[in-house]
Order: structure tokens, then sequence, then C-alpha cells
RNA sequence: GGGUGCUUAGCUCAGCGGUAGAGCGUCGCCCUUACAAGGCGAGGGUCGGGGGUUCGAAACCCUCAGCACCCACCA
């Protein structure tokens, strides 16, 4: 089939995917060295973003390079239930029909859940397709498959009879909208002006008053104690006296502690245990009971005075200052800029509450965390990010991993009417364990573990774990198969900084404690992707970009219409159409999927942020057109000609290219290697364009019209021979272009193959090519003096 | 309060001890039979400031400044 003038990937890519995928051509080998990569699982019911692009385009160049290597390859893909955000995106669906969660109940909720999933859990999988993701869909997981979902159920029995998982009454981050606790990594706190307040709490003995500083008057209903730093000599005196606590009547004792700081406020701090980590910490410490003033949802609860109870915080707020004021005990108000806490998925401001939870025991786990990572078992790629790691698993508090959520693993725990916890498999397996009969009711746990404490399994559970034989299910066989250790460590984890703590620490310190391996050797951070000022894109900040809009192209007035429309402010609209309009005044042109990843792998330098610049792109998309056309030419100038091994390299000219190919290949592998995706794509760009383009095909064209018949024909077959290896080196960055080019190039020179990716990456061929240094520069001299 | 990055051509970024680089953009000249999504050529940087190490520094060390991000219990 003779090529257009140009080529057009729209055509070549809709061609290609379907035939790779039916051929087989991603599945293991099972042959040679295992290399394995576990896709970072998407949100099932989420859409492809830049991100998402990004990563999947380097993890892809990364398959492809090492499967056309000859290793065992298994790219491993799977969604994520995300239970949090997929409950929360449920539950608005609801609400738009004027239903809710809880009038659904529990099990509908859940199946309304599942059947969203089976509706939109398709749309990143295509998405993936369209950019040429080369995984195994055959050995696609969801985190809430049988197969995975027992793994989980395993994992929490398993740690609960080792004691590293317990349940207890904590204070934890509880989000009063969602009614869930929420882990420390889920707050996200941020600076904002609030204010501080100086209240007066009167003596017992009546001579006179303590000063408190607070930013949040409306919990002193919950103090319990004032506290002073025990060596501030104002204060001194007054330790182990007692204050009246104003609108309640309640008398509270002023305790010494040195985590006051003397310098700061008054020096006197209110102690609300109940309500705020550090006084939970004191009131420890001094033996005080919480006095818990705040209903789950946030409201003053019944043991405030009665002209509270109910109001909301902040009202009740305004009440508590009201109420001082007129009692002349507000004694001062500034302004103050405070961190507040927000849950990162409602972003409402968390309130510490005390709860019974589950929890992770992470002492040990950080330790052991620590020393794989110190002792190389895993490498941060760049490495800088270890001490982030470190830093992190030095401090780690305890792991709240149980959510009031229904969406989600729901926790093996079951209670006796005495509230009593028994933690198994099933209640069957409860019962017979602990002999209960059919009189015995047991009520199960209501909660569901966070989606992390799945995802923390993700790289042995896929292989199977714990499975050790093969085992049979009906209907979900190809979700269960006997633990591939063998595949242990994955060969490396390609994902973003953002989750070195939710989800990479995880990982080593769960996958190593069940399988005695760590789940992968390498991790390889990337960048995040940000718009070309460096703002990170968000669909309220109407600077999104969608990586299929770029494929494809979009009109200017289909992407203002994406980008406006569903805003949760709409007051931005017109500001984003605005900037939208200025910035892509003619819309977004097409420019294929090949052009996009060589794009991203040009852009995959060791630094934080990647600016996405589409300029940058048109100019990949160029290459590929210029990869086509220097394939045009060959292909004309090859007419009839075939040739099968080696070039004799006749001509100087053919001495020369088949030597930079050499090094151009070396090059390659030692990027490939530190994994500069950037240099390996800046490497192959320069070899083809300006050294193969710009000289060899231009020194070929006087031998191809020459009279020397026997240089001719040894140039035509230099000019396949390296093109051809152009393609496949190029292969695992463009896959659909040099597939195309390639079924025209391969034929000639007695290859026979389905398919490109099949074929075997190029090396240095040390016969062909080492043209002695000193001819090379001298016949080079030549050539530029000409 | 700790920690980590970044600062190189108008823009986006490589380079990390040996005479300043790429893409895009700009300016000329070319429809030369692979490619105008192209070719040839030009312009453009005292490599954030200061100090030091070195025969030699954009690169190594110190320091200052600006920007960004992460962690943290100052009410």
């Amino acid at each position: 089939m003779p090529m257009e003038k140009s080529f057009d990937p729209r055509q070549i890519e809709a061609k290609w995917y379907p035939r790779w995928e039916a051929s087989g051509a991603f599945a293991p080998t099972g042959r040679g060295e295992p290399y394995t990569i576990m896709l970072p699982p998407p949100n099932v019911t989420g859409t492809l973003h830049m991100g998402h692009a990004f990563q999947h385009t380097l993890m892809d160049a990364l398959v492809r390079y090492h499967r056309m290597r000859g290793f065992d390859t298994l790219w491993q893909l799977g969604t994520d239930h995300a239970g949090i955000a997929t409950e929360m995106v449920v539950s608005r669906l609801l609400e738009n029909d004027g239903r809710s969660r809880n009038e659904l109940g529990r099990e509908a909720f859940v199946e309304r859940v599942w059947q969203w999933k089976a509706e939109s859990g398709s749309t990143i999988s295509n998405q993936m397709r369209r950019l040429g993701v080369s995984g195994d869909w055959a050995r696609e997981r969801f985190t809430m498959d049988p197969g995975l979902s027992a793994a989980v159920t395993e994992t929490f029995v398993r740690l609960y009879e080792q004691d590293l998982v317990y349940r207890g009454q904590r204070l934890v981050n509880w989000d009063p909208v969602l009614l869930t606790a929420i882990s420390d990594l889920e707050v996200v706190s941020e600076e904002e002006t609030g204010k501080i307040w100086t209240i007066r709490y009167p003596l017992t003995d009546g001579s006179g008053h303590l000063a408190v500083a607070t930013t949040r008057p409306e919990t002193m209903l919950g103090d319990v104690a004032v506290a002073v730093h025990p060596d501030d000599e104002r204060y001194a005196h007054l330790v182990g006296q007692h204050v009246s606590l104003p609108l309640t009547g309640r008398t509270i004792p002023v305790i010494a502690d040195t985590y006051v700081e003397r310098e700061f406020g008054t020096g006197v701090v209110k102690i609300t245990p109940a309500h705020d980590f550090n006084d939970y910490a004191i009131g420890k410490r001094h033996d005080l009971e919480p006095l818990c003033m705040l209903t789950l949802d946030a409201k003053v609860n019944d043991n405030a005075p009665a002209k509270y109870r109910g109001l909301d915080r902040y009202v009740a707020r305004k009440a508590v200052l009201a109420d001082l004021t007129e009692a002349g005990l507000l004694e001062a108000e500034k302004p103050h800029k405070l961190m507040v806490p927000r849950g990162d998925r409602s972003g409402q401001v968390v309130e510490p509450m005390l709860t019974d939870q589950w929890f992770v025991r992470m002492d040990r786990f950080a330790q052991r965390g620590l020393e794989l990572v110190e002792h190389g078992k895993v490498r941060f790629v760049p490495e800088n990010w270890k001490s982030t790691y470190d830093h992190w698993l030095s401090n780690i508090q305890d792991w709240c991993i149980s959510r009031q959520l229904w969406w989600g693993h729901r926790i093996p725990a079951w209670y006796d009417a005495d509230g009593k916890v028994f933690v198994g498999t099933s209640e069957d397996e409860v019962r017979s364990r602990y002999g209960f009969g059919p009189e015995v009711a047991l009520r199960r746990d209501d909660d569901v573990l966070e989606t992390w404490f799945s995802s923390g399994i993700w790289s042995h559970s896929t292989l199977g774990w714990p499975l050790e034989a093969p085992y049979v299910d009906e209907g979900v066989a190809k979700a269960n198969w006997p633990f591939d250790r063998r595949r242990l460590p994955t060969s490396v984890l390609v994902t973003g900084f953002d989750i070195i703590f939710f989800w990479v620490a995880r990982m080593i310190m769960l996958t190593e404690h069940f399988t005695g391996e760590v789940p992968f050797r390498d991790v390889y951070i990337t960048g995040l992707v940000r718009d070309r000022d460096g703002s990170k894109m968000s669909k309220s900040k109407g600077n999104v970009l969608d990586p299929l809009d770029i494929i494809d192209g979009i009109s200017l007035d289909a992407l203002v219409e994406k980008r406006t429309a569903g805003l949760m402010q709409p007051k931005m609209a017109e500001r984003i159409e605005a900037a939208t309009r200025k910035e892509f005044p003619a819309g977004i042109e097409a420019i294929g999927a090949d052009a996009l990843r060589f794009t991203f792998a040009a852009l995959a330098t060791h630094g934080r942020d990647i600016k996405f610049d589409l300029a940058r792109s048109e100019g990949y998309k160029n290459f590929c057109n210029k990869l086509w056309n220097a394939a045009r030419f060959v292909l004309m100038n090859t007419e009839g000609f075939e040739a099968t091994g080696k070039p004799a390299a006749a001509t100087q000219p053919e001495q020369w290219i088949l030597t930079e190919l050499n090094r151009t290949l070396d090059e390659v592998a030692t990027h490939y290697a530190s994994y500069r995706f950037d240099q390996v794509a800046q490497t192959l760009y320069e070899f083809t364009w300006n050294v193969y383009c710009d000289w060899f095909v231009e020194l070929a064209k006087p031998a191809l019209g020459g009279t020397d018949t026997a240089a001719a024909d040894s140039t035509r077959h230099t000019l396949l021979y390296v093109l051809e290896a152009v393609l496949r080196a190029l292969h695992p960055l463009i896959p659909f272009v040099t597939e195309e080019i390639w079924q025209e190039v391969a034929p000639k020179l007695g290859v026979a193959a389905e398919t490109i990716s099949t074929q075997a990456y190029p090396v240095r061929d040390a016969s062909l090519g080492d043209a002695d240094a000193a001819r090379e520069i001298d016949w080079l001299r030549a050539i530029i003096s000409e």
C-alpha cells in the first residue's frame, strides 16, 4: 500500500490498537526474565486526565521497551473502587434525583454504586487504549472484585491476629459533613485569617481571673482545665487552684504542663481534650476525663448548657462570644493567622472527634519501611524522594483505617450482645471458631476499610496472593490464580510524589510484611502535570486539558463549553471562557496519540513540575511527519529492491551512519536505565532528524542516482536497514506510526512478522559501522567544507 | 518551626568540571522531484546576586535573594 503524502494519525491509531490487543501481543510470553509494572489503579469511575496520560505513557514506553528486549513482561492493569470519592459522586447523583443516600439504605445504595460502576467503569479503560497502553487487559483487576476482596479480608484478619490491627476509642479527624473519620493524610491544612480571642476565667477564690487565648471560643463549653507552664512565675502560685468556667457554671482546675508556651498569647491555655489533639494528650497526662460537647455533625450536644444545645459550631461561637461580652469576660479580639484543617474531599473544616475506630499499629511497620529503603531494597528515582519518605515514616502515627461509609470492603468483625469483638474471614468462620450456636446473636461492624488499605496490598494481591493453588470460582475464574511470587519484587513503580505516603510507603510495608519481598525495586517519581503557566490543572480553575482532546483535536467552542459546564462556582465561567479563548484562539489541533506520547516523554525530566505547553507537542507532531516522509523517500527509492542480512556498507556515508546508529542505541539504553525519558526522546529525535534525514538521506541521493550500481544498492540496503532499526528504537515512544511504517519497510529486509511490537529492540552491532574514528572525522570535515 | 526542589536564549526546558544547547517563537532567503508539518541561514544568554575551591565553574562548596512544594501540636 503506497504511503500518503502526510500521515493521518487517526486512521493509523484506529487500525492498530485492536489488532495488537487481539493478537495477544500485550500478554506475558512466559519466556525470559520477568519484567513487571503495576499500574497505579485509577478510580474505576474516573476519566483519563493529563497526569494519567503522562504516567501511562512512561509506563508504556518501559513496558514496550522491555518486552522488545525479550523480558517476560506483565503490565498489571486495574481500577480502584476509591471509596469516599465514589460514594460522594453517587450521593450527589442521588441528590440530583431528589433522593438521599440514607433513605435508600445501605444495601440499595451499594447496589446503586455497582450500577454506576457498570455504567461508567469502562470509560478510563477505553481512553487508555486510545493512548496505546500495552497492558494485559485479560488480567485487569478491580479492588473490590472477589479475589482482591478476599485478599483484603485475609490481610485484615492476619494483622488483627498479629496484634497489628486494633480497635480503640481515639481522637480522630472527623469530617462533620461526610460523617466519617479520615486519616491524617486526608486532612489538608491551610493558613487562613481568623481571630484570636482572650477570655477571662474567674478564679473561684475571688482573687481575680486568668486570661485565656483561644481561636475556638465555642469549645470552651468542653474545657476541663486551664494549663500554664510549670516554670512560669506569673502563674506558679495558681497551679492547683480552680477557675469557674464561664457560661457553664462548672469549676475546673489550673494545671501545669510543659506543653504551654509562656511567650505565646497569655501563657494560659484552655484544655479541651475531646476537641483538640494536643489537649487530648495533656488530658491523658493529667488524668482528665474528656468532655465532648459536639455531635458528630458538629452541633452543640447535651453536655453543654441548654441554651447552646443544637446550635451549629459556628452559630454557637457567635452565641458564646455574645454572652461572654455581656458578662464582661471577653478581654480582647484580634485578627490571627491560623492553620485550618479541612477534609481533602469535602473541603469542610475537620473536627477532632472521640470515636471508636480501627487502627494499624505503625511503629514496627514504619521501622521496617525505613530499613528496606535504607538498605537499598527499594530505590527512589530521583533519589532525593527518599528523605521525604524517611521524614514521614519517622514521625508517623497509627493509621486509622475504618471509615463510616458504605462503599468499600466491610470490616470483617462481629460483635456479640456485650459488644465483644470477634474478627474472622466470615460470620460462619467466626461462629465455628468460637463455637457460637445460632442462639448467639452477632452484629457485623458497620464500617468499611479506607481505600488505601486495599491499594496497599495491590502489588501482591493482583499477583494472586494469598492463593497458593489455582482456584476456580464460578464466573470469576479470571480473577483468581495462584500467587505468582516470581514477579516480586516488581520492576518499577511509576507514580507521582503526591501519593508517596498514601500508597508507596504502605505498599512497601504491607507487601514485605506478607510476602517477605518488597513490592518493587525502583520507584520512579514523576512530576505533576501543570498547565503552561505552572498552575495545577483543576476543573474549578477551568484549565484542564483532556488528553483525548489533544489527540483528536477540539474546536474552541467545544472546549469552552467543556471547561465551563457544571462548575461549582458558575461565576468563574466568564473568566475561564476568556482565558481559554486567549490561550487557544483556534481550538486545539489534532496531533495524534504518538505526538502526545512523545511530548510527555520529552517533558519527563527529573523535576517536580511538568508544564505542559501545546506548542511543544506540535513540534513533535512534525517529527512524526518527518519520520513518515523519510520512510516515503526510502520506499520510493527501493521499489523492487530487497535485501537481507547486514548491509555491506560499501560507501563512507554508510559506514558513518551505522557508527552513529550504534552510538545512538548505546545512549538510549543508558537513558532508559536511568529513567531519563527526556533524553531517550531527545537522542532519538536528533538521530532521526539531524543525522539520518538531514545528512544521510542527502548524502545518499548522489549514490542512488549515480552509475555505480553496487554503491547504489548498498546505499539502498543501508537506508532500509537504519530506518528499520530506528522504527524499532522509536516504537516504545510512538507505537502507532512506527508500526504503520514498519509494515512497509520490514518486508524489504526479509522480515515477516505480524507486528513490530514483538520484534527485538535494536542494540549496538559491533560488526557494523565501527569505521575508524580518524577516517570519520576527515570525511565529515570534507563535507562541511564543501 | 523543620524539609525538599527550582532560578540557563522571548517562552518551555536539557546540560551538572574543560571553548554556552534543543524545541517553539523571531528575522532573512528558498515551492531544490521524502517532507512548506519542509530546507538553508541569522539573531538572541556577563547560565538569580555575592564569595570560595580549581589551571579552568552554568556545573563543586558557602552565603544571600526570589519562587514553588511537602511535613509539623503554638492555644
